[in-house]
DNA sequence: TAAATTAGTTATACTTTTGTAACCATTACA
DNA sequence: TGTAATGGTTACAAAAGTATAACTAATTTA
């Protein structure tokens, strides 16, 4: 029971330098936006819409973090402040339509070296990767996406 | 063909900013080394023993970025540098039993929120996710950590 | 209504990461 | 042997991430 969470534990510790060499990296070189404006984004694309709290939250920053991320993605067009009708402290943040397109495109080109390695495996291999990889996406969602 | 790659690397993009919720950020309020600091161990734990060169290579970062990450690891006493006997222009950065040690304790810290989520999940799912991770990171390791 | 909480920003200081260019030592090669 | 290429460091600059405290505005609650 305990050694069945160490294993998984262990995988993914050894998933994760590899995605960020094969997404984060290249989105600090290819775009112009930084890995914190892209989970913002990615966080807004999955919630529709967050307060700053929540965003922080969700992505275990530190508020006044969120602030200067968020100001750099308005900057750019990507997200709008919306004041919160019901409590006038809240101020929302959701996506522009110029946000979820250039999102796309980042996600897209980001990943191309990723894509570029994917292309040499076997048809078995991209199946067995793909049923994986979505069971690992929707788990870890399950349990690590809370707001 | 295409669309699997495609479906495949939307999932990766998906997992990356929880993994790194997950994990980078616990390393830095936990532990007294850098993500990119627990990046090279992990490189080294897994090659045995790199170059400058290679560690640049396999985390895609410049090579001045790694000679500040080594010389901190060194000072922590987690690795050593030896010069290469057959060409003396190559340095050869191996793990110390110290550092192969604090690396185990350093990822077994750093994962435990993973692991406090984990351990909510039921059997079946555990399953699920134990085979899946480790599915992904077979095929992972196989097409990115080319040194 | 006064005091405590909550949401968000500002200010500040610091560390890490990133990128580039210049540099030295060694090796390969023409 | 002289030139080019390679491995690594140094130096410098700038961007990004991290953390904390202090602050304003709005809300809750006692």
């Amino acid at each position: 029971m305990n050694q069945i969470v160490e294993t998984i534990a262990e995988n993914l510790i050894s998933i994760h330098p590899l995605l960020y060499k094969s997404i984060s990296r290249p989105i600090r070189s290819k775009a112009s936006i930084t890995p914190g404006g892209m989970f913002v984004l990615g966080s807004l694309k999955r919630h529709g819409s967050l307060s700053m709290t929540d965003i922080g939250k969700c992505l275990s920053m530190p508020k006044p973090h969120i602030t200067l991320i968020v100001d750099r993605l308005i900057e750019a067009g990507f997200v709008v402040r919306q004041n919160d009708t019901k409590d006038r402290r809240i101020i929302n943040i959701s996506l522009t339509s110029k946000g979820l397109k250039d999102f796309e495109k980042i996600k897209q080109k980001s990943s191309e070296i990723l894509k570029s390695k994917l292309i040499l495996l076997d048809d078995q291999e991209l199946e067995t990767l793909a049923t994986a990889t979505q069971q690992v996406k929707e788990i870890l969602i399950s349990i690590l996406s809370k707001v």
